[in-house]
RNA sequence: GGCGGUGUAGCUCAGUUGGUUAGAGCAGCGGAAUCAUAAUCCGCGUGUCCGGGGUUCAAGUCCCUGCACCGCCA
């Protein structure tokens, strides 16, 4: 039995996140925590909300809200939405918890004592009526390039010039359209991260197993131009991490606090801490996951996120782990995904194009979308959503393959032997021949589902389900039941060991499926199998089950095309 | 402008270190069966593997180049 730390990248808090999220970070990684959990493995899946920073302090006010409870409250609004999605967190947890504060500022002083913090001291624009310092991002104006008059402070969105916020005429608040900016003089820490290129580069070139897209992407931000940069900590905020050395003020930085990139990553520590304490448990049982000198030795740890964290994952968090000089685990393994697009573009949460994780909710099962999402991962390259392509594959995948085949077994059963696994007959060539062809699949499959090959997976989970309607066309038990009730009864045994089997199997990909299927054969907590034969058997003569009701309604033609217009435009 | 990625059957995609007639699912066509959510099963692909050069006994697979789309960075 293995030890597996999963982590997802954890979501930001201002807002519903859409499906391109979900499958680029948090669904996968529940897929792989579902089927490590079922092979037995000791298990730790981690994720949390992300909520420091600007933008979540501007989403709260225009909310109207102070900013923690606008946080707490969506906290719980993408907690509901994981739940209803089926993944399976020991723990949801959140960037502003005491814990992360505590460690954040642990390893600020860890870094610092290490000679890896420099101070800072740079001009940035203030604006009075709002009270704070404006990123750049934050400030609008006319550009001097083009005249444009709504160029923001780092970039002009009409001739794409960079800019910097003092080269804009009349300048102005976006949050508040004051005029009356200014620039003033403040201090902020830089984690040095240039001088752990070294150790950065030693530590990804000793990853030969990592996927090109997350190796390509950390060797590009580590050797591109003059190389990794430092970056700056801390921000003139009032919301966040307030800037300390571990226990003790840092002189100078009053009022400031982390910035919301560098004790983001470090919540995945936190969030197992919070996890002890929501368990009632001592600290020693998280600490035996993320400290190798308390036990996490032999923790394997993997991440799962879209391309875009890549950098951070791979340089960032290391850099500020590797610095602290304490033992704490370093990711193992990196799984990255690129970006699912929607129906011929791309996703958007500013603009509100394509379908958010409440509204997928409100119209079809987490089922539905957990297997078309994780069925077409993308894993390789860029991937497509279409409204047909959603259509076709729930109804053919699951309703006509699997939920048919639970359908057609339990109905023939009841109606020829009752509700109950038939006795009598022998299992013969067609069944061994059976049972030879699954278990090669299944090898296949488990192969492709520890190596987080995702849609490889599904295709072989496909396959198994298809192998079994193979069967059953060729054996006929409608027909052998006319001249030989007892070669029948081998057959529908047989398939009913098979829902079972289905169930087990399928349950990391469709959860809620494979739960009412286990319940209708009776066979709740059924274990992975160990091997196809035994599985097959498991079921005994004289079980009673019961008809499940349709697994999988249909999505029609009407569904598709309703979905389809309310979802192009704009979201409110 | 720099870097990276992608471009394979109508659609969504596989194609390992270059090696037998380039594959899967869906859609389409033909057939079988009638237990089942009109579901299932069987059979059927003359595809300039984006274009053009090159290396090789052999290239979708390697090199050069052009085009198209996408992303990141400046």
């Amino acid at each position: 039995m293995a030890r597996i730390l999963i982590t997802s990248a954890i979501p930001y808090i201002n807002g519903i996140k859409h499906l391109g999220n979900l499958v680029g970070s948090q669904l996968p990684a529940d897929l792989y925590a579902r089927y490590m959990r079922a092979r037995g493995h000791e298990v730790l899946f981690l994720c949390a909300t992300d909520e420091h920073g600007t933008p979540a302090e501007l989403a709260a006010a225009k909310a109207g809200k102070p900013v923690a409870e606008y946080c707490a409250e969506m906290w719980q609004v993408q907690k509901d939405l994981g739940d209803g999605f089926r993944l399976s967190f020991d723990h949801f947890g959140r960037s502003s918890s005491p814990q992360n504060h505590a460690l954040t500022q642990h390893f600020a002083g860890k870094l610092f004592e290490a000679g890896l913090i420099r101070e800072v001291t740079e001009q940035q624009m203030y604006s009075p009526a709002d009270g704070r310092f404006l990123p750049d991002r934050y400030i609008e104006g006319t550009c001097p390039n083009c005249g444009f008059e709504s160029a923001r402070g780092d970039q002009c969105d009409n001739c794409t010039k960079q800019l910097d916020p003092v080269d804009l005429i009349d300048p102005r608040s976006t949050i508040s359209g004051s005029t009356e900016l200014e620039m003033r003089e403040t201090k902020h820490l830089f984690l040095c991260q240039s001088h752990l290129k070294d150790r950065l580069a030693d530590w990804i070139g000793s990853k030969t197993d990592w996927p090109v897209l997350t190796t390509s992407i950390a060797k590009k931000w580590l050797n591109d131009g003059d190389g990794l940069h430092d970056r700056g900590i801390t921000r003139d905020l009032d919301w966040g991490i307030p800037v300390k050395r571990g226990d003790e003020d840092w002189p100078g930085m009053e009022g400031k606090v982390f910035y919301v990139w560098f004790d983001a990553p470090i919540e995945y520590i936190a969030c197992a801490a919070e996890w002890a304490e929501a368990q009632g448990r001592p600290a020693a049982d998280w600490e035996r996951w993320w400290r190798t000198d308390k036990g996490a030795e032999d923790v394997r740890y993997v991440q799962f996120m879209g391309k875009d964290n890549v950098p951070f994952h791979t340089l960032s968090f290391p850099a500020t782990i590797i610095g602290s000089g304490e033992p704490w685990k370093l990711v193992d393994y990196i799984k990255a995904f690129n970006y699912l697009n929607y129906d011929g573009g791309q996703f958007s949460t500013s603009r509100g194009r394509g379908v958010f994780m409440d509204q997928a909710l409100d119209i079809a099962p987490a089922d539905y979308w957990r297997w078309w999402l994780l069925s077409h991962a993308p894993e390789n390259a860029d991937a497509e959503f279409t409204w047909e392509n959603f259509q076709a594959s729930v109804n053919k995948d699951l309703a006509d393959v699997l939920g048919n085949f639970v359908s057609r077994v339990t109905k023939f059963c009841r109606s020829k032997f009752g509700t109950a696994v038939p006795e009598g007959g022998d299992y013969g060539e067609a069944e061994l021949a059976l049972v030879a062809e699954l278990q090669e699949k299944l090898d296949a499959f488990e192969a492709h589902m520890e190596a987080m090959e995702i849609r490889k997976a599904a295709a072989e989970l496909r396959a198994i389900w298809v192998a079994g309607n193979e069967y059953l066309q060729a054996a006929a038990p409608w027909a052998a039941y006319k001249e030989d009730p007892a070669r029948a009864a081998a057959i529908v045994r047989l398939s009913l060991n098979l829902i079972r089997f289905y169930a087990v199997l399928s349950a990391p990909f469709i959860p809620d499926a494979a739960a009412t299927m286990l319940g209708a054969m009776k066979a709740e907590g059924a274990d992975w199998p160990e091997t196809v034969g035994d599985a097959l058997a498991a079921l005994e003569p004289g079980h009673a089950f019961e008809v499940p009701d349709v697994l999988f309604a249909k999505i029609s033609d009407e569904n598709r095309e309703d979905w389809q217009e309310r979802f192009a435009g704009a979201r409110d």
